[in-house]
DNA sequence: CGTCTTTGACCGGCGC
DNA sequence: GCGCCGGTCAAAGACG
């Protein structure tokens, strides 16, 4: 069971070298009582997923299935946008990129207020996406069966062709373990040595067949305790870890897909100072709400065009959960 | 026996 | 061109 908490450590953001590397950025926070905070994560239905689930984490993932609406950048924003923290005075502050011109990339980050009880999300989104991505392997598989070379001779990658990079998202958790279970299965096919960092990077892939979606885990060297984990794609199917009785994993006709299908939000019992840094995103239209932490912004493509319809602001669970999910029992 | 992890080598991109 | 570095491969081993 993954111990984690969403945590801003201090900048820069350790070696995740993605994710400081981002112009144009939104900037927003939350600014409240920095008592510890349960992570995105800990708001995952750890516990509804079932006993033999570890880290028990579902459906983050799904988040990057939405992301694909609009592009990848403000979709765990958007996550977080959905899932306030109830009984938090929060101040946002959203700081619109002065220059948001970042056509194939765009990540989030979180800009540090208080460590240990701050989300880092970062994102970068490349539109060529799983269509390159899936080229590439194919061209691999078809080099390996082709010719039994040696290991040295093997990867005679399209060289005209250069790899394209899925979107991405990299966030930072506090966490025990290394590898949060986010109720997909991976599979490590590499790790290496971190520069600057004593603690390696691990490469996960999703083991779904025709699943490119990679994620990249490692420690942040100047805080052991954060975990830097960056996905990579979007998972082409739902979530294997399906919650008891797979409630919302079926298909959502709003569109939201296994997004909102597969988590259940439990009420955080805790205040937070949330600082993120967003990155700007032609399609991200971020509103702040005084009440809560609650940014709004398109969730479908071109849909911006009234943020504040879309969120059915009652300040109450239901406006973060679906109907059907807020069914589940809370109490596990 | 199937699945997953480990690990050294390889590849490609990039900066100098 | 060269070296560095991040990312990936795949054989071997571990594990259940």
């Amino acid at each position: 069971m993954a111990n984690s908490t969403f945590i801003t450590p201090p900048p820069p953001p350790t070696t995740a070298s993605d994710i400081d590397q981002m112009p144009g950025v939104f900037a927003f926070s939350t600014a409240a009582p920095p008592p510890p905070i349960n992570s995105i994560f800990d708001m995952m239905p750890c516990d509804i997923i079932g006993g033999d689930q570890k880290a028990g984490s579902l459906g983050f993932m799904d988040l990057l299935d939405i992301s694909q609406d609009f592009g990848t950048a403000s979709s765990l924003l958007d996550w977080f946008a959905q899932n306030p923290i109830p009984g938090s005075q929060q101040q946002q502050t959203f700081v619109p990129s002065p220059a948001p011109t970042l056509p194939e990339t765009s990540e989030v980050l979180n800009n540090p207020a208080t460590p240990n009880s701050s989300a880092s999300i970062s994102s970068s989104s490349n539109e060529a996406g799983n269509d390159a991505f899936q080229q590439v392997k194919t061209g691999d598989q078809e080099e390996e069966q082709d010719h039994h070379k040696t290991k040295k001779q093997l990867k005679p990658k399209k060289k005209n062709q250069k790899r394209q990079r899925e979107p991405r998202f990299a966030f930072m958790t506090k966490s025990e373990v290394d590898h949060l279970d986010d109720g997909y299965r991976w599979r490590k096919y590499g790790q290496k040595a971190v520069k600057n960092s004593p603690y390696p990077r691990s490469y996960y892939r999703c083991t779904s067949a025709g699943c490119g979606v990679k994620k990249r885990v490692e420690r942040s060297s100047d805080d052991p305790s954060i975990v830097v984990t960056t996905y990579e794609g979007q998972h082409i199917h739902p979530s294997p870890i399906t919650p008891r009785g797979s409630i919302g994993i079926l298909a959502d006709p709003t569109g939201f897909g296994a997004a909102t299908s597969s988590f259940v939000i439990p009420q955080p019992q805790y205040q937070q100072q949330h600082s993120y840094m967003y990155n700007s995103s032609p399609s991200l239209n971020i509103t702040s709400s005084s009440a809560s932490f609650r940014p709004a912004f398109s969730f479908h493509q071109g849909r911006s065009d009234s943020p504040a319809s879309l969120l059915r602001d009652h300040g109450l669970l239901q406006d973060i959960v679906p109907f059907k999910m807020r069914k589940e029992p809370k109490e596990e």
